[in-house]
DNA sequence: GTCTATACAGCGATAGAC
DNA sequence: GTCTATCGCTGTATAGAC
């Protein structure tokens, strides 16, 4: 197999089980096992743990990127804003089991002291300055990082009680508290 | 030293430490170095990591109850859930460090897969509950569960966001954000 | 580029002296 | 009730054969 191919394999089982696991709780054994590669090998693709978290949160930067990218060309401002908020439906039941990615990575790094804590949390300043982005084209620009910040809070808030309490319907009650909030937040055009 | 001493000190450095680093980055060597005592001697007072986990989540419910009883018996119910808005500036220091408590736990334990998970979910239950009593007493026992999870949603939200952005000014602003949503839930008394 | 073998530190946990 | 010594295992990381 190339070693662009593996890599990527590495990164990819990396991304979910520290995601699953927590990045402290996951071994190199673990992500090995997923990739089918023996313990040894690892270190001619990654020098240590830490250099493969570095790519995980590179990925997942890229990944966001691309997503926020495809709303923008599909949709209006509004409905780009709806889609966020319903990441929080469409990933539910992963979010019960184990919380929203950014906001546990988040806050597992800065428990550790973790060098690249700054580096994850770029991950919410991607989507806040986006959301900040589409609250302007609103009309929303004098307020529009603190209509962002609050919408992040909300979801963040959603992704740790739904994880604690497992309770789909709370999902979907935030989900649509926040949707009719949004609706209070910009005028609405009359023939949609 | 009295047994039930060193056990509390145990206890009480376990339950410092799991928040600030975390229950599976903190080992027995961490724990034993913050009371000054040897990792063998630790068995005779506790037989396994999670047995102390069990009492710190113990000790973190008895904690929250009795301050949640101090508060009753001070203060009117809408200054009670004020206090309880106002943990986050109280602790503001430690949640931009390490976060909330409770929720890191629960959202740490919950990708474990840990079986006191459950345990550590009822730190939240207990918040919960008390803040619907509070919120049925002003009157709004109809929906005082969905306002108490909105005020434990937008606790979490802050404090997850605070930790990554290490904004004070920010978790100010949600406190009085926070605080105006809650005197608009409620009437309140024209000569306060 | 992948493997086995291995180093060494630290983990949770135990045994037994004092 | 506290200690030292130690077990077996797993952690990250390295060396060198293939």
């Amino acid at each position: 197999m190339p070693a662009e191919n593996t890599r990527q394999h590495i990164v990819d089982a990396a991304d979910r089980l520290f995601y699953e696991q927590g990045f402290e709780a996951t071994s190199f054994a673990h992500i090995a096992k997923a990739v089918g590669l023996s313990r040894g090998n690892f270190y001619y693709h990654f020098k240590s743990k830490d250099e493969i978290l570095t790519a995980v949160i590179a990925l997942r930067l890229a990944k966001t990127r691309q997503m926020l990218e495809t709303w923008e060309k599909a949709e209006a401002p509004a409905d780009r804003i709806r889609s966020f908020i319903h990441i929080l439906i469409m990933n539910r039941a992963k979010i019960m089991s184990y919380g929203c990615p950014v906001g546990t990575l988040c806050s597992e790094l800065a428990k550790l002291d973790h060098v690249a804590k700054d580096e994850a949390t770029k991950l919410f300043t991607l989507f806040r300055e986006w959301l900040a982005g589409q609250f302007a084209l609103l009309g929303r620009a004098g307020d529009a990082d603190r209509l962002a910040l609050h919408v992040l809070m909300r979801s963040q808030g959603a992704a740790t009680l739904a994880t604690a309490f497992r309770d789909e319907g709370f999902v979907e009650r935030e989900v649509a508290d926040m949707t009719a909030w949004l609706d209070a937040q910009h005028p609405r055009p009359l023939h949609a």
